[in-house]
DNA sequence: GCCTCACACGTTTTT
DNA sequence: CGTGTGAGGC
């Protein structure tokens, strides 16, 4: 296949700053990918003069391994803004005065100390809920917001100082825990370029071209960052689309990518408009969803494709119900022969909504893979045995001793700790110094003087090994004796952790095997930056369930938007306050884009009349994002799936009966139906068929039918409006 | 120092 | 509804 006119001219044009608006499905990785083989085949440009950022490692790697194909890529940086700034980091750290064995903290970890601090400032998790805190702290990170600036930034107000002395604090925690949060990565390598020239001046020779992807979901820092790096040859290729623009919450600002022709002189704009992954009325409703948006950039994606199958969009009567039609249809299309489960993909707005899918995955045998929710490394066990590998690694990083100092127990308790952590704090010393000292000074005696010994003899005979990854963990898991550990301590299924446990150390064998040279801050460091995504392997044959921010850049021949509904997607916090500010609701709606446009030829889009949340039922109307879709080009269902989940139904029955007594229950004559077994009948949509089986409930009739056309449903007697033939 | 029970809270999305 | 946290008892 070859590239495009308007793709090769993104190609060639490699001197100078470079906007792509790439539309979705318009081929922007191949570009990238042949930009890369260009400069190095025919313009002669050194692999390691180019620098490549994408927004997951997954892409990274793709990435590397696409241009592997074309080119010799020995020394070229294919990484994320954050393992980049790791890169930096590890080499001049020093420069900011952080050791470079710093340790990656992740939200829980900052969870941890924000609340630590919080509790020497004797500030009330009440009034400043960590969240909530550590949000504000990440935006003021993301802004490039210091400690220092915000406190006089806040000025009077009393809420944003209260915050801005946690900020300080927390900051200066961090520092002594010689730890990094996400943000710092960036936040310190902006610092280190602004205040280290020779530093700056080294990158800015070294990086004669620049790539950036995703270029929408950039935030300030990065965007300085980008800024800063590029300052010298100005060879900025920047990719992206606006209208995919989906992480406004998490900092990036579409402005970056609105206002590129701005920022920089002579720019260069090429537009991508050809799709060529979906049918045409799947690329229509993605345009015609997205239009509704006020503050874009114009354009207009096309195909040359088929029209080929409407939108289907189904109305189901709950989540379950949601889920068994969705496990309905993928058994139905892979039964018609054109489908293999790896085709398929499940999106949803939250989380939360994977629960109910997943079950009916299961009862219906289909074979699949869950991206996101409670990730493999936030596990409890994985945290804990991470926990101790970060203490060898860093001795500073008191947050992870303190984890695990008694886990498992071994009799220091909770006095203990706060005695050791008093001496530290009066004498500048970390917690790992502070123990060993308040043995020698008598702080700390007998019985537990003697377990502290032992803990600390412990983690310096695992230092020894420190490197040998694999070994180490080997060792770590036996000495301190976790799997009888966790063996005793979980009462349900000690084996799921078991295996989670097996998993590290498979994953640490396997760093061992790719590493050129491993050490216990490089497995680490690649631990703390892998999203879920980036484990999303798609040559496994089964279905895949993610939310839909997990599936930006993923295409599928078959998806499923499921949870189409107001206050769920578009979110109850995008609509609450709409008529002032649309924002919200605008990049709901490029995430409604984005998922439309991964789609390649089947789209369904589901929804539930009511939904459990917290336990409590509510009732939603559909999204708005599918009134939003011309008619003409869909195929609405609905509730035609009543007959699923008798128990279900049950439930739900017992449930009126009981939770809402001032309904009148009223005895339903149960209803007749003329259709019998056998009998020929016709449907209006599935044309002639034969009814094979009869079930009944309440108040309805069920028939199994078994069309001339081959497939076989079960259809509500009372709703289908069969005719009999015979 | 450890364990149990009750209650409060959350879910929008993630490097 | 489910999970995590904190207080109080042993």
């Amino acid at each position: 296949m070859s590239l495009n006119d308007r793709q090769q001219e993104a190609v060639l044009h490699t001197e100078g700053p470079l906007l792509v608006l790439a539309g979705a499905g318009s081929g922007k990785t191949r570009v990238l990918t042949h930009r890369i083989a260009h400069l190095i085949k025919e313009k002669n440009v050194a692999p390691w003069s180019i620098l490549a950022i994408t927004f997951t490692n997954k892409a990274a790697t793709e990435m590397k391994e696409r241009a592997s194909k074309l080119v010799q890529n020995g020394d070229m940086w294919i990484s994320t803004f954050h393992s980049m700034c790791v890169r930096m980091l590890r080499r001049d750290a020093e420069l900011l005065g952080y050791d470079r064995y710093f340790t990656i903290y992740d939200t829980a970890d900052q969870k941890v100390l924000i609340k630590e601090v919080m509790k020497q400032l004797d500030i009330s998790e009440k009034n400043f809920p960590v969240g909530q805190v550590l949000g504000a702290i990440s935006n003021m990170k993301n802004q490039l917001i210091l400690p220092s600036e915000a406190k006089k930034l806040a000025g009077a107000e009393f809420r944003e100082y209260v915050i801005a002395d946690i900020y300080d604090r927390y900051q200066d925690r961090l520092f002594n825990l010689n730890a990094m949060d996400f943000d710092d990565l960036l936040v310190n390598v902006c610092i280190l370029l602004q205040t280290q020239p020779q530093v700056l001046d080294y990158y800015q020779r070294k990086f004669k071209y620049i790539l950036v992807d995703e270029y929408q979901d950039t935030n300030m820092v990065q965007y300085k960052l980008v800024q800063m790096l590029a300052g010298l040859y100005q060879n900025l290729c920047v990719v992206g689309d606006d209208d995919q623009s989906i992480y406004g919450w998490r900092g990036a600002d579409i402005k970056n990518i609105l206002g590129f022709e701005k920022d920089f002189d002579d720019v260069m704009t090429i537009k991508l408009e050809e799709n060529y992954r979906s049918t045409k009325n799947i690329l229509d409703a993605a345009n015609k969803v997205v239009a509704n948006n006020r503050n874009r950039k114009h354009k207009a994606l096309w195909t040359a494709k088929e029209k080929g199958d409407p939108i289907y969009i189904m109305e189901l009567d709950n989540e379950y119900k949601e889920a068994v039609a969705v496990a309905d249809k993928i058994v139905w299309l892979i039964e018609s022969g054109t489908y293999d489960y790896k085709d398929f993909a499940i999106l949803y707005r939250t989380n939360a909504q994977s629960r109910a899918l997943e079950e009916k995955m299961i009862a219906h045998s289909i074979p699949y893979r869950l991206l996101g929710g409670v990730r493999f490394y936030e596990r409890k066990e994985i945290k804990d045995l991470l926990a101790y590998l970060r203490v060898i690694a860093n001795g500073k990083d008191d947050i992870a001793l303190k984890r695990i100092i008694n886990v498992p127990k071994r009799g220091i308790g909770a006095a203990t700790i706060s005695k050791i952590e008093l001496h530290g704090i009066q004498n500048g010393l970390n917690f790992f110094e502070a123990a060993s000292d308040s043995i020698q000074n008598n702080i700390v005696s007998g019985a537990a003087a003697q377990k502290i010994r032992e803990f600390v003899s412990t983690i310096e005979a695992l230092r020894e090994t420190k490197d040998d990854v694999r070994h180490l963990v080997d060792i770590l898991i036996e000495k301190v004796g976790y799997l009888d550990y966790i063996k005793n301590y979980d009462d349900e299924d000690p084996q799921d952790r078991i295996k989670n446990i097996e998993e590290l150390v498979s994953k640490a064998q396997t760093y061992m095997q790719a590493a050129e040279e491993p050490t216990l801050d490089q497995f680490l460091e690649e631990i703390a930056l892998v999203a879920d995504v980036d484990n999303y392997d798609e040559n496994s044959n089964s279905i895949v369930l993610m939310t839909l921010h997990s599936a930006k850049g993923l295409e599928f021949p078959v998806v499923f938007l499921t949870g189409l509904e107001e206050g769920l997607f578009p979110s109850y916090m995008s609509i609450k306050d709409e008529e002032y500010d649309d924002t919200k609701l605008e990049e709901e709606r490029r995430l409604a884009y984005v998922g439309i446009t991964r789609a390649m030829e089947k789209l369904y889009l589901t929804y539930a009349t009511e939904r459990m949340v917290y336990g409590q039922t509510k009732i939603n109307t559909p999204s708005r994002f599918i009134n939003e879709i011309p008619t003409e080009i869909t195929n609405r269902e609905v509730n035609k799936r009543k007959s699923y989940q008798p128990e279900y139904e049950f439930k739900q029955q017992y449930k009126q009966q009981f939770s809402k007594p001032r309904q009148k229950i009223e005895n339903v004559p149960p209803y007749e139906s003329d259709i019998n077994m056998g009998d020929v009948v016709k449907h209006r949509m599935f044309g002639r068929g034969t009814v094979t089986e009869l079930s009944k409930t309440s108040d309805d009739v069920f028939a199994t039918i078994e069309f001339d056309s081959g497939q076989t449903r079960k259809l509500s007697v009372k709703f289908a409006r069969l005719q009999k033939v015979k």
